[in-house]
DNA sequence: AAAACGTGGTC
DNA sequence: TGACCAAGTTT
């Protein structure tokens, strides 16, 4: 079995390659943008290209050039990066932008170790924008080239234990020609052809050089090992709204789970849901909503009761006071507005 | 080194 | 419908 050649990979990629908004096309003489690249590849962060794209074309819109990010209010960013989730992602970008913007006079690292030490980039993005803007021969490593690289050599050691045999796989096939045009080229066929499920080996580049398609065993690669259950946990929130029609939101801790972002007053989340009212934020009359929330993070389950209550005008409570139209001007995440949601539709 | 860290799409 | 997974990083 001959080993794959990053030739025939490029000719395909040339072909093939997807048009992605931060991408330049292969074979164009114009040069990628480190910002935009920089900022593409921390969006991509085990985040789908499809969701990507608007918040991609949003911020570039708003924030053109690494000095304009740099010049953001913290809560702007977080706003803007609401819904995409890893909110750490958004306060490592700000920190970034700053440092870049700051230090670096505006200019990114062109070296793997210059941009690894930034907030947020690590050896997968550093190299990523080392290949892609800088054009250095950088081994890109992602979810993508693992499974390729698995199958290309039939790799039968489960993730994670096997990364650095495939990082070390996945290096001696970099080549030094077009080394940006082949990392997205290899990511593109983990994308398209040499996909988790049901691979289409029959349309691939590599069939003839890989040993998992000529044992048959490609779909059952790269192997896992079993993941930790998630837990469930319980909690109920408190709907508090004002005479005015002004509701009780507060901002959770910067560190942490949805660090930074805005919630919707809640008991601690445990094995079950308190049974009394001691952590509610302000004495009222509780109402219990009909139904409940339920939402998926990555390591627990949540489900969420909803309480309700009317206050005076002049309550005193820890927390800020929105009225409903103005929900839209802060940074909610996805849990925030599904209780949003159901509160509104159910008080 | 293992666990924390979001969300939406797919089959 | 629930499990699986996506251009990973931080502590």
């Amino acid at each position: 079995m001959g080993k794959p050649s990053a030739t025939v990979l490029l000719d395909w990629y040339d072909r093939h390659a997807r048009r992605l908004p931060w991408r330049v096309p292969p074979g164009h003489r114009r040069k990628p943008d480190p910002y935009r690249i920089w900022l593409s590849e921390v969006m991509l962060q085990q985040t789908t290209v499809v969701t990507v794209g608007p918040y991609f074309k949003s911020f570039l819109d708003r924030w053109p050039t690494v000095a304009d990010l740099a010049a953001a209010d913290l809560d702007a960013v977080l706003h803007a990066w609401a819904g995409l989730g890893y909110y750490a992602r958004a306060r490592n970008l700000h920190k970034c932008a700053i440092a870049v913007a700051g230090a670096h006079g505006g200019i990114f690292p062109d070296t793997e170790d210059g941009l690894r030490a930034l907030p947020g980039i690590g050896p997968y993005t550093a190299a990523a924008i080392a290949a892609i803007a800088f054009d250095r021969p950088a081994t890109v490593v992602d979810g993508n080239v693992e499974r390729v690289m698995a199958r290309l050599f039939a790799v039968e050691e489960s993730l994670p234990s096997a990364k650095p045999n495939l990082h070390q796989l996945a290096a001696g096939l970099t080549p030094q020609s077009r080394p940006g045009d082949y990392a997205q080229a290899v990511m593109d066929l983990g994308a398209i052809v040499c996909t988790p499920r049901a691979p289409k080996c029959l349309m691939c580049p590599w069939q003839g050089d890989c040993r998992a398609q000529s044992l048959d065993i490609a779909e059952s690669l790269p192997r896992r090992a079993p993941k930790a259950e998630r837990p469930l946990r319980q909690g109920v929130v408190f709907w508090t709204v004002r005479s005015d029609g002004a509701v009780l939101l507060r901002r959770r801790p910067e560190r942490g789970l949805l660090g930074g972002m805005i919630e919707v007053p809640s008991s601690d989340w445990g094995a079950r849901a308190p049974a009394d009212m001691a952590q509610a934020p302000v004495t009222a009359q509780w109402r219990e909503l009909p139904g409940q929330v339920s939402h998926g993070f990555t390591h627990f389950q949540l489900e969420l009761k909803v309480l309700a209550a009317r206050v005076r005008k002049n309550a005193k409570a820890e927390g800020i006071w929105i009225m409903p139209d103005a929900l839209g001007d802060h940074a909610l995440p996805t849990l925030t507005k599904k209780i949003v949601r159901h509160a509104l539709a159910h008080v």
